[in-house]
Parts: C-alpha cells; sequence; structure tokens
DNA sequence: GCCAACGTTGGC
DNA sequence: GCCAACGTTGGC
C-alpha cells in the first residue's frame, strides 16, 4: 500500500465538506509532479488530508477508491483525477509546526516542498503522524 | 498583506 | 536551450 497526503485550502474544499459529500473526484489538479502522483495511486491507498492557508494542519484520513482516469473539468491537456472517501477524522488535528519540529518528519515533502498539492508519504511519515494524533485506523 | 519559492511562458 | 518576467501558492 502507498501513503499520499493531499491539500486543500478549506475555503476551497474542506475535511467538513468531504465529509459531507461522503465521497469526491479529486478534480482540477494543474501541476505535472502532482498529476504523476495521481496516477500512481492504486485502489486503497491511504491519504492525509491536510488544510493548507488555513488551518494549517493535517485533518483526517481519506482512501482512494477510484484509480486515475481522465479529469472531466479539463477543457484542454493530459490531466486526470482520482476519487476518494473520507475514513476518519484525527482526533487531535497535526500541525504544519508540529510536523517540522518532530524528528521523523522533517524529510515530509510538506516540509521540502510546501507547495506540491499531491505528495508522496512514506509509511513511517503516515503512521508517526497518526501516532501524534491519537489516532489508530 | 507580504514575500519567498516554485512553475510556466515566451523572447532571443 | 537559456533565462527573465510573470503568475500562483502558501507560510508567516
Amino acid at each position: 500500500m502507498n501513503y499520499w497526503l493531499a491539500k486543500s485550502e478549506p475555503v476551497t474544499y474542506s475535511w467538513k465538506q468531504l465529509v459531507k459529500d461522503g465521497k469526491t473526484a479529486w478534480t482540477g489538479v494543474r501541476n505535472y509532479q502532482a498529476r504523476n502522483h495521481l496516477r500512481a495511486m492504486k485502489v486503497g491507498d491511504r491519504m492525509l488530508f491536510y488544510h493548507s492557508n488555513e488551518g494549517r494542519n493535517a485533518v483526517g484520513i481519506a482512501k482512494v477508491v477510484k484509480a486515475a482516469y481522465p479529469d472531466p473539468t479539463a477543457k484542454e491537456g493530459d490531466w486526470c483525477c482520482v476519487d476518494f472517501v473520507p475514513v476518519k477524522p484525527l482526533t487531535k488535528p497535526v500541525g504544519l509546526a508540529m510536523i517540522k519540529t518532530d524528528e521523523l518528519l522533517q524529510e515530509m515533502v510538506l516540509v521540502k516542498n510546501s507547495r506540491l498539492s499531491v505528495q508522496p508519504v512514506t509509511e513511517k511519515q503516515f503512521n508517526r503522524v497518526l501516532e501524534l494524533a491519537g489516532t489508530r485506523i
């Protein structure tokens, strides 16, 4: 299984909205690196849902339910999206400040390239975030 | 609100 | 193919 992190401004699309929707098509990605990560996703992969700008914290765990397919919102270009569903919220959201000071999370892409909207996360990092969040799947 | 970092575009 | 200019993102 692979682990990922998807970022969204809560103003645009929040965890709360995801829970309400029950499922979402992660459309609108227009960055090649992020797109390639979407393409590498498999059904069942786990994902951290992160709020950028407002909150700046990982707030929930999601699960990929449909692998990459053409993004219906893309009028031109070779873009794709995946579908995912919320699994559960983090008991204690893990803030960026905490991630930056945690020894085991220094190497997270979130720390090194904060602008990438879809990022790979290692199993160790994923488990560490869950540990800090006081949450088990 | 500011600005650094990054990606993209276009002139040469 | 290089690089300056520009737009966007997101932390602070």
